[in-house]
DNA sequence: CGCATGATGCCTACGCATCATGCGGTGCAGTAGT
């Protein structure tokens, strides 16, 4: 295509996906990526996100670079462009086999969306060579993870920023995401080393989820009021939790009262994950008990109920969670339960593996007389992590500042926890305050709003009983379905 | 840190109090060993 004539973007659409129009937000992103502007979308889950990486890319020619977060959604992705009759397409991950990795990197040039992981992309052998190819753009999906896990968890998400300054040429940058926090949207514009980039973003509010909050004493008094309330009123529905064991215990429960439910957590084998949210995703499930390792890439339009039975690590984290609920636009409910004590265990959670300063001195001190960072950090007693999280920091920094870093990354969490609990035992509108979290007021005052406004949710759930034969019982569906997501097999 | 669970002490049977121990999220990559 003739660079110099204006795309018909309509035609390309056309051309491309066989749609007539776009849908809101689409258009405008695809024009800044092709005007070759660094670009940042946050649109919610569900609105075309995709579209705006894949379009620009059939008026600009050569390779548009996408690195994710996770395999899974890679996989999807690889899979959805395939569908389309994408064949010039592929992801370079730890996935492939040895042999179909060389013939990726054999054929690097040849595609036109190439898939990786931030940890894959900085590697020195493989950065090299991804330099060499002509790429048009670069895409950071599910950009938000740069800004919740790069600092203590994955930091060659931090990397990205050296690896783009060593570009000669550097590409523009396109970063998608439905999270939309200050913090988060800077630190996108920081490590992806946007100039001047072009924001589209869209308010967090969704006024179509009410929300709700529960003062309960503690653990048992939850267990009470879940298994009160999820017996009497219908999802489907995530119930969000502290730890893989809860999440467990609980779906237990639920079953035991013939409520179809299943967990998923870090904990489970990879086929079992993938089995539960398939049965999700297909309606075979009504419940979802989960840590936070659920949810990114999944796109389940009716979602109607989201429980935390633990307070979230930050109010991104909350906003994103409660966000799963009701993208078909339909009336959904966000239940926060809470009780006094919940912020220790999540600050405990949040900062334990976040090494302490006279630990990172330890590494410096042992590395300055020719340990190996390994055995430095083995004999410190670090986990994996956190051993890459200190190097990272010690490369970046030195010693010194990296030991005062980590107090720093506690200091932030304990804070991003800390706002989660004046929300939670504050007074007035939920919705005004989550909000505000964010620098963002309501758009409009939905008639239900939040229980600080006098919500009765029983106006909104749909009871259980309307499910039920005229005897009582669930029907053979749903009794035979529950049998197969206790044994996980199919 | 805070909670749940298990072990111990009591003193001779039972159940309660006290203490000790364990446990607690998110994923990539690459390697070892089945």
């Amino acid at each position: 295509m003739d660079m110099t004539i204006p795309v018909n973007l309509d035609s390309l659409l056309k051309q491309v996906t066989g749609f007539d129009e776009f849908r809101a937000g689409q258009e405008e992103v695809i024009r800044s990526v092709i005007r070759g502007r660094d670009t940042i979308a946050v649109l919610p889950t569900g609105a075309g996100k995709s579209l705006c990486y894949q379009l620009p890319v059939h008026a600009l020619g050569g390779t548009v670079l996408i690195v994710s977060p996770l395999l899974s959604l890679m996989e999807d992705q690889v899979a959805q462009l395939k569908m389309q009759g994408e064949k010039r397409v592929a992801a370079l991950n730890s996935f492939l086999a040895p042999k179909e990795r060389a013939e990726v990197l054999a054929n690097l040039g040849s595609y036109r969306f190439l898939f990786t992981s931030p940890e894959m992309l900085v590697q020195p052998h493989i950065s090299k060579r991804i330099k060499q190819l002509r790429i048009a753009y670069i895409v950071a999906d599910e950009a938000h993870c740069i800004s919740q896990w790069g600092f203590d968890f994955r930091p060659d998400y931090l990397r990205m920023r050296d690896w783009l300054g060593n570009m000669e040429d550097r590409p523009p940058v396109l970063a998608l995401t439905a999270t939309a926090s200050e913090k988060a949207i800077r630190d996108i514009a920081d490590y992806l080393l946007m100039e001047q980039p072009e924001l589209f973003i869209h308010t967090p509010d969704r006024p179509n989820i009410a929300m709700e909050l529960i003062r309960l004493s503690g653990r048992e008094e939850k267990t009470e009021w879940l298994l009160d309330h999820l017996s009497q009123w219908k999802g489907p529905g995530i119930i969000y939790v502290q730890s893989r064991k809860r999440a467990e215990e609980l779906a237990g429960l639920l079953r035991s009262r013939q409520i179809v439910a299943a967990a998923f957590h870090a904990g489970m084998e990879g086929e079992d994950r993938i089995l539960v949210q398939q049965q999700f995703l297909n309606g075979e499930l009504e419940w979802i008990c989960a840590t936070n390792a659920f949810g990114m890439g999944i796109n389940k339009p009716d979602i109607r109920w989201i429980v935390h039975d633990h307070l979230p690590s930050s109010a991104a984290q909350y906003i994103q969670e409660i966000g799963r609920s009701g993208r078909d636009g339909r009336q959904s409910l966000a239940t926060l339960l809470y009780s006094e004590g919940d912020a220790d265990t999540a600050a405990f959670i949040a900062t334990d593996d976040l090494p302490e300063p006279e630990t990172v001195h330890f590494i410096g001190k042992c590395v300055a007389e020719g340990m190996d960072i390994r055995e430095a950090g083995e004999r410190a007693g670090l986990s994996e992590t956190a051993l890459r999280v200190v190097s990272y920091w010690m490369d970046r920094l030195g010693t010194e500042q990296a030991a005062i870093q980590m107090d720093r990354l506690a200091d932030t969490k304990r804070e991003e926890i800390f706002s989660m609990v004046r929300f939670a035992e504050g007074a007035g509108c939920l919705r005004s305050r989550a909000l505000g979290l964010f620098g963002y007021s309501p758009t409009v005052r939905p008639a239900l709003c939040c229980s600080e406004c006098g919500l009765d949710s029983s106006r909104i759930l749909i009871g259980r009983t309307a499910a039920r034969n005229s005897s009582g019982l669930l029907g053979w569906r749903e009794r035979i379905n529950s049998l197969f997501v206790v044994s996980g097999e199919e």
